[in-house]
RNA sequence: CGGGGUGUAGCAUAAUGGUAGUGUUCGUGGUUUGGGACCACGAGGCCCGGGUUCGAUUCCCGGCACCCCGACCA
């Protein structure tokens, strides 16, 4: 793509309103837009980051037998008060709306409910099942304070995933399975070392949910480590009960601010009792399906990618989710011929399947720079008189500094399925 | 939701009871060209409503928005 076409443009200025990193470096780079407090656009450049994260996602889901489907936005309010949870008091971040025709809506800020609704019509006997279904959604939640930037706003995109299964066996093989499929995302997306599958609070169903914290300062959780045995414990639920639980001793562990990046919860078979979502077993008795949910917050994660491996000179993405692996940038000045030489490069790239985010822009170098350094992208490829007189291209590692200067030929070897890697 | 703070140009900011200055950005011309270069000219602004006042961007009240701390975050 090239730049002088791209419709968003880099700033200097911190953004007055923002704090998070995340969001004044997304901001000043044009990946996203603030719409209001808490409600940002995410723009081209944003956008391929987000799509590189869900294709990520996706192939891990799939992977462990996900079907992607994508549910309503607007929700009804009869299958929430089945489980008393329409109510305010009882789900704090609801968006409401009422119907021009009568009747109250309400917002998605989760699924279970009615997707579990929607299972009635496909779930009737044990031959059905298992079923595991996913999708990637917009979420509405009506927080009274919005904060962190992207990584915690009203709206926001979210994978979640749902499993419906006959049995405990098979319901906990697929949750052990998705916590490998987890752990598979955050280490693909970069973050897998600092990322922790953490005992957290349960809810009304079992004693532990499974969170996923990922190590950093702009998170909003604390939790506590033992990195040798791997386990790690939410701040929530750290007494002497689940220490003895869990065979560690307060001594062993380290206290850490941490981002939830995702998780999952068991609702045994209470969830499908309460809507009513029974299959027949081979005995041809009724029996509620075992359920489990399973979330990764993507724009989170997105914000959590940010804040984790920015520098002062701006943000720094990792390969597997960077909106274009490379970053050409000529600097020709005046000079046609040089002009020219990089638009070669440019065709190359794009005939070898290489997306490149191309700075044909007539800007100076130290601009260019700037912007590149701001924007993140893993590699930076420079033309200039000086290149074409060397006869090779000068390539430097956003993250490392690191430079090469490789020929026409190896630069492409170099990034041809790069991604696949 | 409790407490605190802020609203001035696209962005970042200054001053001010007598209609506002700077930087950046943007436009034009010129000199430049490997880390946001320089010069000239130009464009662009006081959140909304009410009150006090001869006069309000400034003071007061209300609203809205945004930010921070806390609470909340199945």
């Amino acid at each position: 793509m090239k730049q002088s076409r791209l419709f968003t443009k880099t700033r200097k200025e911190v953004p007055a309103d923002e704090v998070a990193r995340n969001a004044q470096l997304l901001i000043r780079a044009g990946y996203v837009a603030k719409e209001m407090a808490g409600v940002y656009a995410y723009l081209p450049l944003g956008l391929r980051v987000l799509e590189r994260i869900k294709s990520i996602v996706r192939e891990e889901m799939d992977a462990i037998g996900g079907q992607e489907l994508i549910m309503t936005a607007l929700q009804r309010k009869e299958v929430w008060e089945r489980t008393n949870r329409w109510s305010d008091e009882a789900v704090d971040v609801w968006f409401k709306s009422e119907l021009k025709a009568g009747g109250e809506v309400g917002f998605g800020w989760s699924h279970e409910e009615p997707i579990g609704e929607m299972m009635k019509s496909y779930i009737a006997s044990y031959k059905d099942l298992p079923v595991y279904v996913y999708q990637f959604q917009t979420k509405l939640r009506n927080e009274l304070r919005a904060k962190s930037g992207i990584m915690r706003g009203r709206e926001f995109v979210m994978k979640d995933m749902y499993s419906f299964s006959v049995g405990e066996e098979d319901h906990t093989a697929f949750y052990d399975a998705t916590i490998e499929a987890y752990k598979r995302v955050f280490e693909r997306v970069g973050i897998g070392a600092d990322t922790f599958v953490t005992f957290a609070s349960g809810g009304a169903f079992t004693q532990f949910s499974h969170e996923f914290q990922t190590i950093t300062d702009a998170g909003e959780d604390v939790i506590y480590i033992q990195r040798e045995k791997g386990i790690a414990i939410n701040a929530e639920v750290l007494n002497d009960d689940t220490l003895r639980e869990l065979g560690v001793t307060r001594e062993e562990l380290t206290e850490v601010k941490t981002a939830e990046v995702g998780n999952i919860f068991n609702f045994g078979r209470q969830k499908a009792e309460d809507i009513g979502l029974v299959y027949k077993n081979e005995a041809g008795e009724s029996v509620p399906v075992w359920m489990g949910s399973y979330g990764i917050g993507v724009t989170r994660l997105m914000g959590v990618i940010v804040e984790k491996f920015a520098d002062e000179k701006g943000m720094v993405w990792p390969e597997a989710v960077a909106p274009f692996p490379v970053h050409l940038i000529e600097l020709s000045g005046q000079d046609a011929e040089i002009k020219e030489y990089a638009d070669e490069l440019y065709s190359g790239f794009k005939d070898h399947g290489v997306e490149v985010l191309y700075d044909d822009r007539d800007a100076r170098a130290g601009e260019k720079f700037n912007d590149s350094d701001l924007m993140g992208i893993p590699y930076r490829v420079v033309v200039s008189r000086k290149t074409k007189e060397e006869g090779k291209y000068e390539v430097v590692n956003r993250r490392t500094g690191e430079v090469e200067h490789l020929d026409e030929e190896s630069l492409y070897e170099k990034f041809v399925n790069a991604r696949a890697a």
